[in-house]
DNA sequence: CATGTTTTTGAGAGCTACTCTCATTTCATG
DNA sequence: CATGAAATGAGAGTAGCTCTCAAAAACATG
């Protein structure tokens, strides 16, 4: 019944910690256990490194690293930022064409990344590495693109007055979104050294106009 | 033991033997160890199914389950037919448009599939059901994909003058691959009930034209 | 501050997928 | 049939992951 009410009932001007002391906490060992682990895959590879280590370096037993990831492959594939994407695209005027919804939406998401907003660049490169390497990350990731192709149905849906399941809406956002997942491993596969942001438009460009016949390397 | 009795060995004449004995047996095993697989799976469950048993099935060692199938994921994904789908795509006339190709692929595929030439229509229905209700199996499945995807960037390359590991052509490739994914989920996801062949028109037509906006139900 | 309640944690047992090694058996061939 | 190669089985070992239960920490009270 009082769960929202109670905080900050004798100092008023407490800074910040809208949180209570066990939120923190927990957001602190979720980190905590996402940095030991980059640390450890960086040093000695992902296959290397055990969950035991983790737990070691974490300073947390191993039962609670997999109360915090239900598998080892969920601590490096976060995907924390798709609510945030969701909520930019629904931001977005109703009446504007998808398409271009789309390329702004992309060029801010890399704009984010990039800037080390929400993960350093360290770990995106990690990450990208690691998608290309590891099969079982690889595997993960796919996963978790399917959860972004199902935000990506509600809010095409809605764009464009269909159902949410309707098979046009679901077929044509898993194709996006998996052409875009193509993109950015091609990114990773090369280094990581070419401007993602490109990448993505040209990605849009060939699903919006398809692949033009014996066009080689017109840039 | 007996069960092949006599192979023939000293008349010349044998039918159509060309395989060696031990060749015939290395197939006998895997189809053994596939029909134990989905009989257990079907009875019981993915999950509570374990390779013990499915080795007991199969009357062979666990040592040897695993040395057929490097994951117990790999036993019910299968993807025999990647190389038939190939050969069929690059049997098309060069100067047909690809989407033509395309469609007429699906269309022998699903024939195919449907015909129980490569595996029975249970043996289907099971796959569409573990790929919708198990996280490994759908994980797996999106491996294969991959493994799909980079065929057709070769068949497409080749067709469109450009290098297989051309951004636009992964793109594309993918992007597609990814959508014909999402239909036969959708179809695995409703029962298995409506036409696949259709299904694929479907998402071949939303590829090519995009979605057409507020377009509501207009079969 | 002492209390009782709830949440989080740690410890440990247990299961199973998967790997590796080595001895044994099974097929192929001169 | 003898010799070499390939496939198998048995067993030990690793590690991811689950479950249970008791201790500890954070919270809500009087």
């Amino acid at each position: 019944m009082t769960t929202m009410a109670a905080t900050a009932h004798s100092s008023p001007d407490s800074p910040e910690p809208r949180l209570g002391l066990r939120e923190r906490k927990k957001i602190k060992t979720r980190m905590a256990i996402r940095k030991a682990t980059y640390r450890l895959v960086q040093e000695q590879g992902y296959d290397a490194t055990t969950i035991e280590q983790i737990a070691e370096a974490a300073e947390v037993s191993p039962s609670t690293v997999f109360r915090y990831f239900p598998t080892k492959e969920d601590i490096v594939v976060t995907d924390e930022y798709d609510p945030i994407l969701e909520e930019e695209l629904r931001s977005r005027p109703a009446d504007e064409p998808l398409s271009r919804s789309l390329r702004l939406l992309m060029r801010t998401a890399v704009e984010r990344s990039l800037s080390g907003e929400y993960e350093t660049r360290e770990e995106m490169a990690l990450r990208g590495r690691l998608m290309v390497e590891v099969p079982a990350v690889r595997a993960r990731m796919g996963e978790s693109m399917s959860v972004t192709g199902q935000m990506m149905c509600r809010v095409v849906a809605e764009r464009t007055g269909r159902a949410p399941g309707d098979l046009e809406v679901r077929v044509y956002c898993m194709g996006l979104v998996g052409a875009l997942m193509e993109a950015s491993r091609y990114w990773a596969e090369h280094g990581q050294q070419g401007d993602i942001a490109e990448y993505a438009e040209r990605t849009l460009d060939v699903l919006e106009h398809g692949l033009s016949p014996r066009n080689p390397e017109a840039s």
